[in-house]
RNA sequence: GGCGCAUUAGUCUAGUUGGCCUAGGACGCCGCCCUCUCAAGGCGGAGAUCGCGGGUUCGAAUCCCGCAUGCGCUACCA
């Protein structure tokens, strides 16, 4: 099988193109066929060479690498429509000769005219073919003339197409509801209908898997392929994705931009599988699936032709999932860079590293994304400041006596690991009668900043007995200050 | 306006040839347990008259017809 990723380059991959190069590629795999990355700039004034880098880079970064493309190389470089023009016209040309297209001499401005009146009036705004009948001894000579045109399918009045879809079944169109599209524009460049079929033969594509919205220009398409003679390949059109009220999925539905969900720390691994799962299952109850399941399993019958809703909700779950299945150095490795890009961690400090390996278990089933890491950890890396909504846990008498009696019982401690400390408080607990809720907070507030953290004890040894005695010595000139203020 | 596609709980879905579906699983939600916070985990729960209306049948989410709603295409966009 040969199968082909095409998408436009007029802006940053989004999970639904996503989902189509995933699908697309898991059948190149599980058949040990090929994954071409084909781009489809045809449209000049919106396509960017920025978009193009975006998109790889997002395809790199989900681990959907191509066989042939515009960076690989392969027999049909450049893999972009803009490189390949010389064979859209060896068609057209062959199209034109044969009787399948002719010239249009109807500029653009008049047919949009008269398009918005049949609109108006209710009528079927479909080409009405005037051109069609121009004798080909008129065509030639109004064309030397220097008279621009475009150039038209010509559509055969009888008949139907069938598109066999592997998804949908087969869907008839009748001909006569097809209009006589254009394949030439009259600048000479290629429009999508053509470009896609000519690429798709020329690349040998066997399986053309893509969104729904294709699947009214299909017939279209394969009117060309039968027209060239050529055996179109099997279509399969996968229904789109949705934004919670249903309209197609935009910015006004939040993020669906793939970067957003690599830079908010989802992992790959995560973002494959919840992508699979829209619109595919493997049976009434696997949800967590790893590549290979996938790529073993994938099949365009389980496909569903539903519409399915892009909500986050279930990727977040699955993100922590993968998350608590990775071992602690490699999780450690994933977080770094979050670490570094809001300045806790430099670079190459491999002390600071350590810290953070050893820092892992304790927050490994408290994040959902990587990005959570960073105001769990960040009293390691940093002196705290306590937060807002944490304050109150220092105030008043009791607390400032736990804090007292805390600092005295850690300082006494022979061994400063987590066993000792949490032995150790949990005396000093019982000694004032307190309940274990109310005492350990403010330590934790004092220690961590926050009324939010990894596990006290843990953090205390990570953090070391110097700082915890530090930051538990602070909390309470501060509290002590505050306090005297009041009185 | 025309043509096409779709329609199972808030969400992703199972349900392939009609009976084993008193519609299964997962996310989310609610409650309880565990507990130094937050999570994670365990247990339990609510939530779907299978878009609506007809039919076929002993029996339909599953087959047929109509309707409604949504989306797509109807471009010298892709």
């Amino acid at each position: 099988m040969r199968l082909r990723f095409a998408p436009s380059p007029t802006g940053y991959l989004h999970v639904g193109g996503a989902r189509t190069a995933l699908y697309n590629w898991l059948l190149a795999r599980q058949s040990g066929g090929s994954f071409i990355l084909r781009i489809e700039d045809t449209d000049l004034s919106r396509s960017t060479e920025e978009a193009i880098e975006a998109i790889m880079t997002d395809l790199r970064w989900l681990g959907l690498d191509w066989d042939e493309g515009p960076d690989a190389g392969g027999e049909h470089w450049p893999y972009r429509q803009t490189g390949r023009y010389a064979l859209y016209h060896e068609a057209a040309l062959r199209l034109l000769r044969e009787g399948h297209a002719y010239r249009c001499f109807c500029s653009p401005e008049e047919l949009k005219e008269r398009r918005e009146a049949a609109l108006r009036e209710g009528r079927n705004p479909m080409y009405d073919r005037r051109c069609r009948s121009i004798p080909e001894g008129e065509a030639q000579r109004l064309e030397e003339e220097g008279r621009p045109y475009a150039l038209r399918f010509r559509v055969p009045e009888e008949g139907e197409t069938a598109v066999r879809d592997l998804i949908r079944g087969e869907v008839v169109f009748r001909n006569r509801e097809i209009e006589d599209f254009v394949l030439l524009r009259n600048d000479g460049t290629p429009t999508y209908n053509l470009a896609v079929v000519v690429d798709d033969i020329d690349m040998r594509i066997t399986h053309v898997v893509r969104g729904d919205d294709h699947l009214s220009n299909t017939p279209k398409q394969l009117l060309i392929y039968h027209a060239l003679g050529k055996e179109p390949p099997a279509f399969a059109h996968l229904p789109m994705i949705v934004g919670t009220d249903g309209k197609p999925l935009s910015k006004r539905h939040g993020d669906v931009a793939v970067g957003y969900y690599r830079e908010a720390g989802f992992l790959p691994e995560a973002m494959i599988n919840f992508l699979a799962l829209l619109g595919w299952s493997l049976d009434d109850s696997t949800t967590i699936m790893d590549r290979e399941t996938l790529v073993a399993n994938f099949g365009l019958e389980r496909v569903s032709s539903k519409p399915a809703v892009w909500d986050t909700d279930k990727l977040y779950w699955m993100n922590a999932q993968y998350i608590m299945a990775m071992d602690e150095e490699g999780l450690a490795e994933a977080i770094r860079p979050f670490l570094v890009r809001e300045g806790l961690l430099a670079e190459g400090d491999e002390e600071g590293m350590e810290r953070l390996r050893h820092a892992v278990p304790l927050i490994r089933e408290r994040i959902k994304v990587l990005a959570d890491a960073v105001p769990l950890l960040a009293f390691l890396f940093r002196e705290v400041e306590t937060a807002e909504d944490s304050r109150e846990f220092l105030e008043g008498d009791e607390n400032r006596a736990v804090l007292r009696e805390a600092g005295k019982r850690l300082l006494e401690l022979e061994r400063f690991d987590a066993e000792s400390i949490e032995s150790a408080l949990r005396a000093m607990v019982e000694g004032m009668g307190l309940k274990p809720r109310k005492a350990f907070q403010p330590i934790r507030v004092a220690v961590t900043g926050s009324k939010v953290s990894p596990p006290l004890f843990e953090s205390m040894e990570l953090l070391g007995r110097e700082r915890c005695l530090q930051r538990i010595a602070r909390a309470l000139e501060g509290s002590e200050r505050r306090g005297s203020r009041v009185r």
